[in-house]
DNA sequence: TCGATTGTGACACAATTTTGACATTAATGA
DNA sequence: TCATTAATGTCAAAATTGTGTCACAATCGA
């Protein structure tokens, strides 16, 4: 299922024994014990949950949060603190954690809270029984892997039919080329950030009236691409 | 919106409390004090979220939460306990709740959880609060990276999408120059002070019906940036 | 193997971001 | 009060960066 936390945790021992018991549990671990790390491995890969200590060096929890949330990384964040403090649980869940787990805790309880987070997240992963959807004058079946055109019959392939899959069901919402990598090309593929413009332009061919003036598939330079669909 | 919460707390003082709270937050609200009255209501009518006390009368909270489960209602459940006591927290979460309070609780922690248990359970495109923002008479999707105005609609770049959250998050306070630089742009990033005063240029272009006379997007001089919101 | 699909690199092109010039406004002190 | 100084407002041009597009190479599947 390949799934993907990344606990940053500044006390060793600690954070060895959550990562060792995460991953008896079958998940891969990126752990770090800093802030700014934090911040760097959340920007460059992507993860299903952040498990965050609050008290961290060099840029602690509810500030990688926070900037989590202004550049619009859509992750749930588990956060740990040594404070019972109310304030700082309201401060926490307020940056948008999911929720909160205060020190010391029960291993069986955080593994508990890991799954339950993790689950209802991946609610909008995509492996939908989609198989006939509509776009412009234009109808998509996936189970031929067809399109009919007002000029034709044309036949899409697999990858094409997953990207459009993934646009579909975000419709209206900018899908960032990170996601679309995970989602359609898989974590640990790397390939050319020109193959995602190349299939983009092959749907606009088929689509798109006008190459030049997309009305279906837009681009949102910097972040990624968006199906408008009424 | 109308989002159904059952209530299940047999202490009526508490209930009252928390019942009024939640429907100041515009949630409609049917409560009970007792299990198997919170069974049948569970089963006879469709509920977002079930708040579940553990001790009751006639029938546990555990046992109907996880009769629930037996019968696949797909409810998420936040449990209230009195008891601290892990073992009980513990076999809350096993038995499907997703989330867990102690009394005493507070308040607002008590709201904070039961809008993001809503929230993250809720299906399809459902907007979180910071991914849909209101200023004045515009309101901004993050999702999509564009602004409704009442003269149309006109889309946003990253960093404005970026700025603009920032400012919001920090609502009515001073937002300082080099804060936003640090958070917009990234620490090491050393760019002319002109930049800012730009993108502040662009906001208020957009949201402010007078740019002679803003209303929302205050400079205050030697310091920084603040958005003016009710 | 062959044909279809997928990935690469080059280059042109377009949008965003940054810069610097200059205008304007606010604070300071004589 | 007014001149002085510094910070901010504003614009348009320049620099930067991301995307569109193509031809071709590599890979995959039957």
């Amino acid at each position: 299922m390949n799934i993907r936390i990344l606990l940053v945790e500044d006390e060793d021992n600690l954070r060895d024994t959550i990562k060792l018991n995460l991953e008896l549990e079958g998940y891969h671990i990126i752990a770090v014990n800093n802030g700014l790390d934090a911040l760097q491995y959340a920007r460059s890969e992507r993860f299903n949950l952040v498990i965050l200590d609050i008290m961290l060096p060099k840029m602690n929890g509810l500030e990688v949060c926070q900037r989590l949330q202004i550049e619009n990384k859509d992750i749930p964040v588990l956060f740990l603190s040594a404070k019972n403090a109310t304030e700082d649980r309201i401060a926490g869940l307020k940056m948008g954690a999911q929720d909160y787990l205060t020190k010391p805790f029960n291993l069986e309880e955080l593994l508990l809270r890991v799954g339950i987070l993790i689950k209802t997240h991946q609610k909008g992963d995509f492996q939908s029984e989609i198989n006939y959807i509509t776009i412009g004058n234009c109808s998509i079946d996936f189970q031929s892997y067809e399109v009919k055109t007002p000029t034709g019959v044309v036949s899409i392939s697999k990858k094409e039919a997953m990207l459009l899959k993934l646009l579909y069901e975000k419709k209206n919402q900018v899908v960032s080329r990170e996601e679309i990598l995970e989602k359609v090309w898989g974590y640990d593929i790397y390939i050319n950030t020109r193959t995602i413009d190349n299939f983009m332009l092959n749907l606009r061919k088929i689509f798109e009236p006008n190459l030049k003036e997309p009305v279906f598939f837009h681009s949102v330079r910097g972040i990624g691409y968006k199906l408008n669909l009424a």
